[in-house]
DNA sequence: CATTGTGAACTCATTCACAGCG
DNA sequence: CGCTGTGAATGAGTTCACAATG
């Protein structure tokens, strides 16, 4: 019941994937889920739902299952994703350009505001979206003017430790991070890398040793 | 030394990341290198540095550290990423081309040797890598002629499933998963999936209880 | 009576602390 | 003497198991 208990972060990333699975039922028009089919649409475990569901409240109903369109409702509240949030893309290489065009992000809430380079060869270009590429240099004062919350950085590594400084000066406390290198941050700024190359590395793990054994 | 203990994946990420920080240090000319200092490096914690290293066999030198070079070589063969691994993309919309055309890919011995889709518009596309998109109905051949190792979807979230059974019916048991949703395959078959939007949702989660408290 | 909500048990991962060694 | 390697201690996260209940 809300008790302000620790609450893990892998649960956090769970509630993501219930949402997801829960738009899915109501498309499928599913009125009601029980934790077991949640937990097997979302390959997890039904304590496991029930758990990472109990620490927030008892949504519930016992002998029933959890309302799919009531249960979406709390789960978009507690992640914060009830509203829009402002993003400012720094890099407008491949995968910025991507990003920007990218109609998951829209879909869900999350608007590209803004777009920033540092090269003059695409400083000015007007992207598919309509947006017009920005000088790094205008970055602090148009994160005022655009309201950017979050700062996305699609930047090679070398560059990703200068913008991210650039984000902080301008109290850009949120930073979704593409570059294969991590960042050092102040305690107050959140940071949540991709990095590819990571998950690569890990598929080639697992692979070499499949092979050896 | 070597013990067939159960290793944490999340060693396998930590290794993935310390081998970027040697690289860096080689460049920078270092030789050697101490748990203290590839941990602060890593924004990890010294004794987990050794552990993690520990795990596969003592590659430090008590009293001086690691070797810059070797730790990265044994890093490496760790992670079987001493040779080339060939991928298949398959979705050739912003994220796909985006990955195409991806430096870190290559340059890490990830070489994307095949492209397909389902769009006519695309199919016979030539790429600006000089890769022609190809018919994902040709997915089963092209994955022998090229010998592709790794799949990598890139596909709207609904065409997921279709396009991993696709890659289990050809053998290929490895995949990197970008679309937003959660594919189902059998035990042998290895997943990693990089979501945006979970991570954003993450990011907001957060950016929500501060707001709060 | 099916299914939730949750303390307790358990499993897995991280950190400590120090012996071992170059 | 300094830093690694590692068993032991701690801490975090997951699963169990069952009482609570609509």
């Amino acid at each position: 019941m809300a008790k302000s208990e620790k609450i893990p972060e892998a649960t956090i990333t769970r509630l993501s994937i219930y949402y997801r699975q829960l738009e899915l039922l109501e498309f499928d028009g599913y009125r009601m889920v029980s934790s077991d089919k949640l937990a097997w649409l979302s390959q997890g475990n039904p304590a496991q739902v029930r758990k990472d569901l109990g620490y927030f409240g008892g949504f519930g109903v016992r002998g029933v299952g959890y309302d799919v369109i009531d249960l979406q409702a709390q789960i978009k509240q507690i992640l914060a994703i009830n509203r829009d949030w402002n993003l400012g893309i720094v890099g407008v290489g491949n995968l910025g350009s991507a990003l920007l065009q990218y109609h998951n992000f829209s879909e869900r809430g999350f608007k590209c505001v803004a777009a920033f380079d540092n090269a003059s060869d695409k400083i000015g270009k007007v992207l598919p979206s309509g947006l017009k590429v920005m000088d790094i240099r205008g970055l602090d004062s148009a994160i005022e003017e655009f309201d950017i919350e979050i700062g996305v950085i699609t930047t090679p590594p070398s560059a990703a430790q200068t913008v991210a400084n650039l984000f902080l000066k301008a109290n850009v406390n949120a930073i979704l991070n593409f570059s294969p290198t991590r960042i050092s941050v102040p305690e107050c700024c959140l940071v949540q890398n991709i990095d590819f190359s990571v998950r690569l590395d890990i598929l080639c793990y697992k692979l070499g040793r499949e092979i050896v054994n």
